[in-house]
DNA sequence: ATCAGTGCAAACGATTTGCACCTCG
DNA sequence: CGAGGTGCAAATCGTTTGCACTGAT
């Protein structure tokens, strides 16, 4: 009836090895939510990192609090970033891996396909941002990807 | 939290008239709601919508639930945008007028400065997205203000 | 007079916190 | 073995909902 003897079943989908950085203490748990980081697409809120943790340890059972303060704690150690989901405002975690800071956002099936080139890259703003510091940016971009296009002018 | 509060009168700074939109029920508590919108800078989350046309009100006071079934009839009828904010993901709320839809953050004293420019407007994005179809797109640029930037380099 | 709009209180979902217990290093 | 991580339950916060009452048109 101990559930910690259990063995996690979270490996990656390409059996690719898992790298748990140095400088922290890997429990059970924190590996957990780790590999589910490890292999998102996207950014993803805490319930729904939840969920998947969950989901993939196969009867395990958390507590949100652990979730949550195990996210708080990857953010203080710079493995992962916080951020505002820019359409509805979620909160969202994502593992730091270099690149991609910018999506394509289908308003249809909601898929997020990262932009590997930032397309700011070379812009600079104008007299009414010359008293402004830029340090930063966000961009998304909304549109309908090539799948679903396709379905809405077919049902015409 | 003592930053720059900045105070925001339910009268028009410049005495302009507010003007209410016909096609919908001008109860007080709706007037008051709009009059704060109609005098904000910038979007503005319901708690603080709320706060404000309280303080405005000298005395009146209002339910919780009724700010919030406001913001949503004023947005069904298309008054009012929704948006989240892009740095905590809170929902704002913003008056329908023409123009800015970006804006320039200050990560210091939290304003935000409009763009009447929109820098996305010469950009083309590339290959990996020509199987992409854009409808809209946000953007917000960080950084600090003149005001805090001064004040940094004073500190030191 | 009618029916949408309101106030109130309770319900809600996501997140946080206090405290006792457990476990990694 | 000890500092720090975890589970649990209760608390908090912003937001929503059901219902009886009120008020704009």
């Amino acid at each position: 009836m101990k559930k910690q003897e259990r063995k996690i079943g979270v490996y990656d989908l390409n059996h690719t090895e898992i790298e748990y950085p140095e400088g922290i203490k890997w429990t059970r748990q924190r590996k957990a939510v780790y590999a589910v980081l490890w292999n998102a697409t996207e950014p993803m809120s805490a319930v729904r990192i939840y969920h998947l943790v969950e989901q993939e340890s196969d009867g395990e059972e958390y507590a949100p609090s652990t979730i949550y303060r195990i996210l708080s704690a990857f953010e203080e150690k710079g493995l992962i970033e916080k951020e505002a989901d820019m359409v509805d405002g979620t909160i969202t975690y994502e593992l730091c891996r270099g690149s991609h800071k910018h999506y394509a956002v289908c308003l249809e099936c909601k898929r997020r396909i990262p932009l590997q080139n930032c397309p700011f890259a070379h812009i600079h703003l104008d007299r009414e941002t010359e008293d402004f510091t830029i340090i930063d940016h966000k961009l998304e971009v909304y549109g309908y990807c090539k799948d679903c296009r396709e379905v809405k002018s077919a049902e015409k």
